[in-house]
DNA sequence: TTCAATATTCCGAATCATGGAATACTTCGA
DNA sequence: TCGAAGTATTCCATGATTCGGAATATTGAA
């Protein structure tokens, strides 16, 4: 149903200790840098960071760090919390991903799949994107069927590895990728109890074609999650259902999970058609030769 | 009704040819210049650009260009469009975009204040903000008032100076800022006819406290804009209202002017209420340590 | 007020980015 | 099918630019 992932040797997920930069290709030492500050940034939120959590976190030299953050400030990148001396994503940051909806708003791209799987589980649905070392929950949908209580929020987020949704997404990552992700997440979260077993959660996710999860608490719950992949399968975003867990047995599960991965399947085609149709023609080069051209009136 | 702001001499308006890129603080050229690519390539959207014109309209070396959005295509700020060699902006971009919503989404934050300004005026509004050299519309409500058809469709972008709505913000932009906007856009634009009068539109508007445009084609229609402000008075956004040329006159004029003025306080200071309050908690470092805890079943 | 922790600035050293030139690729016209 | 012009990519010697340890400044707690 789900053809595996070309994954010749798991080394990378087995040895989770690869902190190392990774042998990236050279001549922008600092732009890679950067690109870090800015992952770090996004798993704190709008509290931000203090200098300190940074550099200890990326194993970045303060006066690197401090050099960095400045250069981003100045570009808007970044900036300072009011009356804290913390650092967080900019509004550039905002503008930027503002106007690239048309090309990656895979919320609004992928809504009718969204909403035909809500209807049709009777679950509630959740889609999830990467952020960083994070999944960050983009759309809800809930279902009409019987179940616990919220638990997962639009616009949460959660650190990579941690629930099937965003599972569903780091299993399918490149190797060194995932050493990455779960390098920085045993760290930031202090333990590596929770990041112990996830080698093994990997694999079964790869080798069944969706993530699971099942707590016994109370009246036990369970989450089972698909990734949408882009058209190089490249996971991009997952599809969550979260059901009671007397539910999710037997034919069901295998039912939910074929559901879940047609519309997924759909997803992927619809974004890759929003991709490859490029909706925003120019509409000002012809517009400012003619001051008097009445798309200026605004 | 609106106080001026802080505008010593306006030398680099009136010089707008300081292409040189600005004795910002060091450390970090490469950052400032990965910062420069991303603000190019947003403006050229979905189709992405050639090196060849990056390097050209940026004026930086071919094998520069290509080193740094090589390490940006690793990090997935930039991608490349199927089929073609261009650069335009990565996933990556989306994904920090979205995980910032809590602090600045605009769009939301000032939901409010925007339908009832709609509603008030019944003219066409619409609110942009400024992305690097553009300035994008975030969001629009058709009046109830009759008037000319759709000239501006939300995601739609401009060079900031062209239309009212971002002349209203790059007019309150630091003198250096707006400096760079003009070059970059008077270079890219090919032609210096829509950027000659520039200078003597910021000061009027600076002097106005809004923006205003107007066309004699057809039956004519005319737009005003206001921005709106963060607390350190640095412009976030613009509120634009659209109406025929016989009514944007007299009393009416400045009433609309007044309304938009007021509007677009309240939407400043709705803006930095979110930025203060920060509604995203942690919610998982707790949970993790108890993997039996209901909040991981998704 | 003092002190400890954190942030910021300094500046000599050498790593790292630089960019001109060589090479590889693609496109288009004949 | 071939070649030529335009474009992209890679190479690599050079030194400008970043690096980061250490000094200084700032903050907040007691």
């Amino acid at each position: 149903m789900f053809d595996l992932p070309q994954t010749p040797q798991r080394s990378a997920v087995d040895t989770l200790d690869a902190m190392n930069p990774s042998p990236k290709n050279d001549g922008a030492q600092s732009i890679a840098r950067a690109a870090l500050l800015l992952r770090t940034l996004s798993t704190f939120g709008s509290q931000g960071a203090a200098l300190m959590q940074i550099s200890t976190l990326t194993q970045l030299p303060k006066a690197t760090v401090h050099r960095i953050l400045s250069t981003m400030l100045d570009e808007h990148l970044v900036e300072r919390p009011w009356g804290t001396r913390n650092y967080r994503l900019g509004p550039e940051v905002y503008a930027f991903g503002m106007s690239v909806l048309d090309v990656f708003d895979i919320k609004s791209i992928a809504q009718p799949s969204f909403e035909r799987l809500a209807k049709i589980t009777g679950e509630t649905v959740y889609l999830g994107i990467r952020c960083g070392y994070d999944a960050v929950c983009l759309d809800k949908r809930q279902g009409h069927l019987p179940q616990n209580a919220e638990i997962l929020q639009v616009h949460n987020r959660w650190p990579m590895g941690i629930g099937s949704f965003s599972l569903a997404i780091l299993s399918f990552l490149p190797d060194e990728e995932i050493a990455d992700i779960l390098a920085f997440n045993r760290q930031r979260s202090g333990q590596d109890k929770a990041f112990s077993k996830m080698a093994s959660s990997i694999q079964k996710t790869r080798k069944n074609g969706f993530a699971l999860t099942k707590t016994r608490t109370g009246r036990g719950i369970s989450g089972i999650s698909v990734p949408v992949f882009d058209r190089r399968r490249y996971p991009i975003a997952s599809l969550c259902a979260v059901s009671t867990l007397e539910r999710m047995t037997g034919s069901y599960l295998s039912d939910l999970a074929s559901t879940l991965t047609h519309e997924a399947d759909i997803m992927s085609a619809q974004y890759e058609l929003a991709r490859l149709n490029p909706t925003q023609a120019e509409t000002w080069r012809a517009a400012i030769k003619d001051p008097q051209s009445p798309r200026l009136a605004f």
